[in-house]
DNA sequence: GTCTATAATCGGATAGAC
DNA sequence: GTCTATCCGATTATAGAC
């Protein structure tokens, strides 16, 4: 891998680890075997690598769900799929997680990746929920897109809960607990 | 106020907007208008302090559902009013956002109130639907725990859906999708 | 209890040599 | 493209005077 990409990855991790607060340059050139120069060559400056790496985790969390939710199967069993994946849940979303972060927040270039990415999914998995409206698997009492809504909040806040209880288990109950109501 | 409460409210406001790691002692006493001595004169350093900040948080957060959780009204009712309850939904949850901070999930000491806190509230919830189920109002078929780790997952949820989108309309539709469903 | 002085380390970069 | 040198402010304290 070039230096450039290597640095992408490395961003990616501590991110993911560390936030973009807690994430400093030096870290990203020590995980990467890179030094300032190189850093300083290939990107802009701190904002500018993550902007990069957030884009690319984007693209592979909306890779990872596309595949659950396109499997074959009917709408529901395509829910349950996506829903029930196996996830690293003690390590939170790659993604959501930027969200609580202030420097993302407020920036809006390294925000807008994430936030693209979750209106994707929603309108992905309202679309899925619309068909299993269509062939009576789902009632059609509910509107789909606010159920989308939930459903991604479900992971979300799972991820939270987890964190908090520092155990995996308060996700796969609350995971377990909206399948039940959808039915 | 007392230096002591001052800096342990400015604290709470720095937790909350700029989470622990992004939080310096340096911001904590121009916020309270303490020197550095004051603040370290009462608590041992940042962690100490962030630690009493945590747990008054926590307090604060349970008197404020219990309000709500344990108002008049059927079991339903009840819990809508929670869900719909007013929130400043851009700044996330003073409690629930502070697990995605690296520090305070590898810190037991930090974490502990705010696991407490959502045991907690899991428990009470669960409590509420249990009493709905027996009144008829909710269905038996439920597990009351599982859908309470769901409703309170959708809150937190929809604080990360609500960042990433920089409002608060996909906060609002998670929780309008989970009440759907709840019936 | 609070103040000021001091300090070692880190953060986030820029400059210029190679 | 990468390296080393340099910079200045911030971080997280400790020490001792008042």
């Amino acid at each position: 891998m070039n230096a450039r990409q290597s640095l992408i990855q490395s961003a990616q991790e501590l991110l993911w680890e560390r936030g973009y607060v807690g994430m400093s340059p030096k870290a990203i050139q020590e995980r990467a075997g890179a030094g300032q120069g190189s850093m300083y060559h290939h990107f802009k400056g701190k904002s500018d690598l993550a902007a990069e790496a957030i884009q690319q985790s984007a693209d592979s969390f909306r890779d990872g769900a596309d595949k659950w939710l396109g499997a074959s199967g009917t709408p529901l069993e395509r829910i349950r799929g996506y829903m029930l994946r196996s996830r690293q849940v003690l390590k939170g979303c790659q993604i959501g997680k930027l969200t609580q972060d202030p420097e993302i927040a407020a920036n809006v270039d390294l925000r807008r990746p994430i936030d693209e990415t979750f209106q994707w999914l929603q309108r992905r998995l309202s679309g899925v929920l619309a068909e299993g409206q269509q062939s009576g698997e789902i009632s059609k009492n509910l509107n789909a897109t606010e159920v989308a809504a939930a459903l991604i909040s479900v992971i979300q806040g799972g991820y939270v809960l987890a964190s908090a209880a520092a155990s995996p288990k308060p996700f796969h109950r609350a995971i377990r607990g909206v399948l039940s109501l959808l039915g």
